[in-house]
DNA sequence: CTATTTTTTTAAACGCTGTTCAATTACATT
DNA sequence: AATGTAATTGAACAGCGTTTAAAAAAATAG
């Protein structure tokens, strides 16, 4: 008696087509912009059906933002074989830097554009595992750091977060184009150029 | 004949409270979620009326993020009495943060939501010379701190662009709630915190 | 002071939005 | 074939930004 099963895939496939559609639209003209009509017209279902598979457009952005950490988690899975913290932590920016030149859309849905509604309340924990995971190796690397005295007498919680900060305030710059202010013939390589200095920047020593 | 100085004049007040009002909510609930039916509320006229002073919605952004360049550049004027420039470019950080941090909205419509294409070729260039101007102040300020050898080796161009890169990444993840992942305790001075860490880690020296 | 013109203000309407829900359709099980 | 269940729909609700015709208010002219 597969039926259930099938029905279950059915349902699966819906989903993921509603997932397709928002996504598409989402990226193309954001989050606030895209209503569920759009998505339903997309899709060519009616827009009340879309509440059997999510209980609102917070939970849509919801998939797709956790859809985009599982992406970049993928991509950080290299780092367990760099057993150097300093060095781990390095490539650990280029792989984040790279992967939001690479998916500027995506990147701006996960971490630039504006969150909908109270996301903090209306989720429970287990649905910001990936987030919360992709933060916690930063930390566990740069605590790494300090216990072999790269970052002596620093705050491991502020450390990461502005490490973090960084790598994304000059990608969330390039992707939302503030760059026009940098010389004209430093703009295409500015990212990298600025994530080098960061990285020279942190191999100095305390004075 | 006074009379149309007068009505110039009344209209400019309303017009002021008008902004005022709209400052008010936004700051209170955020722009998206402030209509114009809660401004006119506000100062008791009907909807309509804010069209007879104002285009659209975004006019009223227009005018306050004017208002915000000039205010975060009246609040960098105070640093021209800073002759060290590593000094200097430490409290242009902390100007920088602490505009961002007091005018979340402000900040927004200047460094994070993306400019309405109509408006970038032409009215908004006035405002983005001043944007400019800013950029060019930090500049000119890392130029005197490699002069004087706090940044040997290092590139002028780059470390600008990292400088502001930092400043603005903390602020702009505070502003658009992805700090969640940061330790409870922390939330509230992560960004204070990771600004010291910033100056701690420009302080130190090349190996 | 009255009549006319101009400016300001309003209420209603248009077409959107997210969301809810009773009614309908489609389908699996008995 | 009849029943029960899950999927789907279209209408409805309240609210949004914006437009517009009409009303009100104010200024001007005779």
């Amino acid at each position: 008696m597969g039926v259930a099963e099938r029905k279950e895939r059915e349902k699966e496939v819906l989903r993921e087509q509603i997932l397709t559609a928002a996504k598409t639209l989402f990226l193309e003209k954001g989050v606030e912009k895209t209503s569920i009509r759009n998505i339903a017209d997309l899709i060519e279902y009616s827009p009340g059906s879309i509440y059997h598979y999510f209980k609102d457009k917070n939970e849509i952005f919801h998939a797709l933002h956790q859809g985009g950490f599982q992406q970049l988690m993928s991509r950080m899975e290299v780092l367990v074989t760099i057993p150097n913290p300093m060095a781990r932590l390095k490539a650990m920016g280029s792989i984040y830097v790279d992967f939001a030149l690479e998916n500027p859309d995506m990147y701006d849905l996960m971490f630039i554009k504006e969150a909908p509604m109270e996301h903090v309340s209306s989720s429970n924990d287990e649905q910001w595992k990936e987030g919360y995971g992709t933060f916690n190796f930063l930390r566990a690397t740069i605590k790494e750091c300090v216990q072999e005295g790269y970052f002596q007498g620093h705050d491991e919680e502020a450390l990461s977060f502005l490490v973090w900060s960084t790598v994304h305030g000059m990608v969330s710059l390039q992707i939302r184009r503030r760059c026009e202010v940098v010389l004209a013939d430093r703009q295409d390589t500015i990212v990298k150029d600025g994530l080098n200095e960061f990285f020279s920047i942190l191999d100095r020593q305390p004075s």
